[in-house]
DNA sequence: TCGGCTCTCACCTTTGAAGCGT
DNA sequence: AACGCTTCAAAGGTGAGAGCCG
């Protein structure tokens, strides 16, 4: 019942992906609790949910994903994401460029990464096998782009990149970063939620989509497994410049032969003879990688949901079992309930990091259920000292945490309710394309806080890869004249000053939002079963 | 006890932000 | 205000070794 409820409330729309990576609008009422039992609209239900939808403009938004071939490259190798203690950021990082936006409409964009599945991975033979069920789900958290919320002239003025977000295995992680379980598969989605001063968050009418780019999908790890992967983020990631040397001539000649895997350096070999010989021995031996059939088994989401646009030629499946469609999923859905949920409370913010009160106060909350930003809105005042924000409230396993099953009385669509983080084959949602999605839900709830947070405009947008997808800025960043607006070091933590991992935001005047500086705000949603959001009826 | 796998940490190089002087 | 130089934090992957588990 709860993943019905959770079908109609998440995908009321998704998009194909188009030749350019843009997404196209496709309004699935059986994602609108009209039908559960197929992914393919019929079409002739009356949906005024639809028509809300539609009114909302958000059906407009085009989100094209920058440096796609890169990812594409990661992507066909199976993308590797480091994840440690203190964070790593991603490479490639997330960056997108946002259009059909309304100018002056305000936006909140962020981010989060989902589990894709139920499974554990392990790097044999040169390609990941499933090695058993997937641990108990990290808490969720939300990643919220610095500069919202912002116009849409904003967030369509040039790239939008969350290369900020960090990823971490740290399970008491106080620092806001998205905590991630090593050897699982994982999914970062982009949502887009309009937050205008007319229709704010948390509003009647409040609307988002969610973007999923399947190129992004990547398997988290503490060392790189697959020497492809290192190869590339070498090649690529400027940061890793200085291990190119040698290594980059072998590559070199690799790519001037023609090879599908470069040549094994010295390191290299050495590398793989000591975690597994038998790396090598496959790479050096086809040289093809055969999807495994336990592995692409795991991905039939839905016993008679064809995945019609799997592609059985992707290179990828030979290395990520999975056969979704190479493209980007998306869905929008409107906001229809008034949430009352910010008497539900905030659960632990992480706000200052005080390692007196850190994790231990902070996980010591009650357990709840809801949303972190159910209970608190984007928090404002919140936001504060640290690279990143967020939001928690704790996982529990019943989703009673969310606890007020009266609080959430709501329409089957509601956008305050914003769902969390579940593996996609949980979910019964169908996509367009019949591939099961995962519902994205949060609680967005005061208007007032909402359009009063963040305002730092300019700090993570990049500027200097526009020209890559063809979207110029009028200004010019030189040597000497940077922007130092950004990212002011009043909020970034430096090395020796303590850390406070939470705060109670209610003792912060709104006011407080002037010191909001951090370019990334994340914040933790509690990870529940499907149906924790999805009680009313 | 042993071996394999996973994870952590110190290390080194590069990048870019910040600070300061001109 | 713009520019140039210096400093340093943070980014990256490497590699050794510790810890865990079967």
């Amino acid at each position: 019942m709860l993943q019905e409820k959770a079908s109609a409330v998440t995908d009321d729309a998704m998009t194909r992906v188009q030749p350019g990576g843009e997404a196209e609008l496709v309004p699935d009422p059986s994602r609108l609790g009209l039908s559960t039992t197929s992914g393919v609209p019929s079409g002739n239900e009356p949906d005024q949910v639809h028509f809300a939808l539609f009114s909302q403009n958000i059906e407009n938004i085009k989100v094209v994903l920058h440096e796609r071939e890169l990812w594409k490259k990661f992507h066909e190798a199976g993308t590797e994401m480091i994840i440690t203690k203190a964070g790593r950021r991603m490479f490639p990082s997330y960056k997108v460029k946002v259009t059909g936006m309304n100018p002056k409409t305000k936006y909140i964009l962020l981010t989060d990464i989902v589990p894709a599945d139920d499974h554990r991975y392990k790097f044999c033979d040169n390609k990941w096998m499933v090695a058993g069920k997937a641990e108990p789900a990290m808490p969720g958290r939300l990643y919220v782009h610095p500069d919202s919320p912002a116009t849409g002239a904003h967030w369509m003025r040039q790239l939008v990149s969350f290369q900020k977000l960090k990823l971490t295995n740290n399970h008491l992680d106080p620092f806001g970063h998205i905590i991630l379980n090593s050897m699982h598969k994982y999914q970062p989605r982009l949502h887009i939620v309009k937050a205008d001063e007319n229709n704010a968050f948390g509003s009647k009418n409040t609307a988002y989509c969610t973007h999923v780019f399947h190129e992004t999908a990547f398997i988290s790890v503490t060392s790189y497994q697959n020497h492809k992967i290192t190869q590339l983020k070498i090649e690529n990631n400027p940061f890793a410049k200085g291990f190119r040397g040698s290594e980059e001539g072998d590559l070199r000649v690799s790519r001037l032969q023609g090879k599908e895997y470069p040549v094994i350096s010295k390191n290299m070999v050495r590398q793989r003879l000591i975690s597994s010989h038998g790396h090598l021995a496959g790479k050096l031996g086809a040289g093809v990688l055969a999807g495994h059939p336990q592995v692409l088994s795991s991905y039939q989401y839905e016993p008679g949901v064809p995945l019609s646009n799997s592609d059985p030629q992707d290179p990828l499946s030979n290395h990520f079992p999975q056969s979704r469609d190479p493209s980007l999923l998306y869905h929008c859905f409107k906001h229809r309930d008034n949430a009352r949920h910010l008497e539900l409370g905030c659960k632990r913010p992480y706000l200052e990091t005080s390692p007196a009160v850190s994790e231990e106060h902070y996980f010591r909350s009650p357990p709840s259920y809801e949303s972190p930003l159910l209970s608190h809105p984007y928090c404002t005042e919140a936001i504060t000292s640290r690279e990143a924000c967020m939001y928690s409230s704790m996982e529990t396993e019943s989703g009673s945490g969310a606890g007020d099953a009266e609080d959430l009385n709501a329409p089957s669509l509601n956008c305050n309710m914003w769902a969390t983080v579940q593996p996609y084959p949980r979910y019964s949602v169908q996509t367009v394309e019949g591939v099961p999605y995962q519902p994205f839900t949060a609680h967005f709830t005061n208007t007032a806080t909402v359009t009063s947070v963040v305002p730092h405009p300019s700090s993570s947008m990049t500027s200097r890869p526009q020209a890559e997808i063809g979207v110029y800025s009028s200004s010019t960043v030189q040597r000497g004249s940077r922007d130092r607006s950004t990212h002011q070091p009043l909020y970034h933590r430096k090395p020796g000053s303590p850390l406070r991992p939470h705060r109670d935001l209610s003792a912060y005047p709104a006011q407080s939002a002037m010191s909001i500086r951090d370019p990334s705000y994340q914040y933790q949603m509690g990870l529940s079963s499907a149906g924790t959001h999805w009680t009313d009826s």
